[in-house]
DNA sequence: GTCAATTCACATGAAAGAGACCACGGTCTAGTG
DNA sequence: CTAGACCGTGGTCTCTTTCATGTGAATTGACGA
């Protein structure tokens, strides 16, 4: 190993670390007291309370945007209810599942059959007819009696790709129960979800509706302030750090899970460079390393097929002043295919892929019309992405 | 000059296909007593 | 006789292709002033 690095490793070690508990930054961590929920954490256990008495509760539908404390708060309620249930030998089941899971939740199958596991039944991955698997949970459900909540996050995700099907028949499933009922929690990001659904769906989903509100900019520093007691050494904070991350994050709609992270990152970022404290300067480069890190881990986990693709719109648009086209980028597109030996997708499915790159947020595309020109999609790749170092990391990833 | 019709270059939708997984049940095979 | 290997069938899931339909404004061309 060089020196220099031995050198800075043994200077790493020996120094005092910024932080003394890392953890209370993480997403996952849960704090001992949620602050500026309170009244929505009581509401949601006074329409939950008929479950200890073993009657259905209404279903309840929640929204709110990302980071506002929804699936903290849930499950601060369910966790009391748990505890409440065993303490006083109530047969109550909470089961909580997050619907954007990758291969475990994310369509009706597997959300049934994941549902099952829970209740300890082993279901194979694929390979059995749906219905089957409604028989097996219907049945487990029905083996004796007891309450089932079922609460599911990211709700919006589960119906987007697989229609309201699976939560009609969720809703619909207490009719031929008569030993146990199943209340449903609805969690999802999208605030107008709701309205996107059947109907009946609809009605029976959202008996009851509770709103988290953004947190404003106050809050989010309340919040900070706890966790960076708990997380930073004491006195290594400028003053201007909490209330900075705060507005960041409050201009992005109040989201407290990303204003913890960017404190995180200036924490790391000071720690790296070795100051003493860490200094608003710190938070403004966590913000911009974490859109580099978040856009190039987007790049790098794409699929093939769109790493082609946007190589080729990379490549099409460097040096250009104007908006590239589909079609153009379609062009490049195919030659790449032929020197890579890369099977050439459908325009059809190229299309697609570029807006799948815009919702991203790796690209801006959007439709225009050119009149007599005909109408396509006005697709600009930012001037961060026509680098070598991602070309390199496109081409390398292609095996061009 | 005005206005509706036309036209371009894709966007967008729906449906269906391909291929990878997987479970299940039946048949075959080889090893065991 | 039996455990395990090996089909064939039928199911899900993801990624694509195919076919069909939609779309917004620049352009065109007819019309009237």
């Amino acid at each position: 190993m060089q020196q220099e690095l031995v050198n800075f490793l043994e200077g790493f070690a020996s120094k005092k670390s910024i932080f003394v508990n890392k953890k209370v930054f993480q997403p996952s961590y849960k704090p001992t007291t949620i602050l500026h929920r309170n009244d929505i954490i009581e509401q949601t256990a006074k329409i939950l309370a008929p479950v200890l008495k073993l009657e259905k509760p209404s279903n309840l539908f929640i929204y709110g945007k990302t980071g506002t404390g929804k699936t903290l708060s849930i499950k601060d309620v369910t966790d009391g209810f748990s505890k409440l249930a065993a303490s006083k030998n109530i047969p109550l089941k909470i089961i909580y599942i997050n619907c954007k899971l990758k291969r475990v939740s994310d369509t009706e199958y597997r959300l049934i059959a994941q549902l099952s596991r829970e209740f300890g039944k082993t279901i194979p991955a694929t390979g059995l007819p749906t219905d089957e698997i409604y028989k097996i949970f219907f049945n487990v459900v029905e083996e004796s009696e007891k309450a089932v909540i079922l609460v599911l996050d990211e709700i919006d995700q589960l119906t987007k790709k697989t229609g309201s099907e699976v939560l009609y028949n969720l809703t619909r499933i207490n009719e031929d129960l008569s030993k146990s009922f199943i209340s449903l929690i609805g969690i999802s990001n999208d605030l107008n979800f709701v309205d996107t659904l059947d109907p009946r769906v609809k009605s029976s989903l959202s008996e009851e509706e509770l709103l988290f509100p953004p947190y404003n900019a106050f809050q989010i520093q309340d919040i900070l302030t706890e966790r960076s007691d708990l997380g930073f050494a004491k006195n290594t904070l400028d003053s201007g750090v909490i209330p900075k991350c705060a507005a960041y994050a409050a201009r992005e709609h109040g989201d407290a899970r990303r204003a913890l992270e960017l404190l995180r990152i200036a924490g790391e970022l000071a720690n790296r460079s070795s100051s003493k404290k860490v200094a608003t300067r710190h938070v403004d480069e966590a913000e911009e390393k974490i859109d580099r890190d978040r856009i190039l881990d987007a790049i790098r986990t794409q699929p093939k097929q769109a790493q082609a693709a946007l190589f080729s719109i990379i490549s099409t648009s460097v040096g250009k002043q104007n908006p590239i086209f589909t079609g153009a980028v379609y062009e490049f597109y195919k030659e790449i295919c032929t020197k890579t030996g890369l099977r050439p997708l459908t325009q059809r499915r190229l299309s697609d892929i570029i807006s799948e790159l815009d919702m991203l947020g790796i690209i801006t595309a959007r439709v225009i019309s050119k009149g007599r020109y005909g109408r396509t999609r006005e697709i600009v790749a930012p001037k961060t992405l026509q680098t070598d170092a991602v070309r390199k990391i496109l081409k390398d990833a292609i095996n061009l």
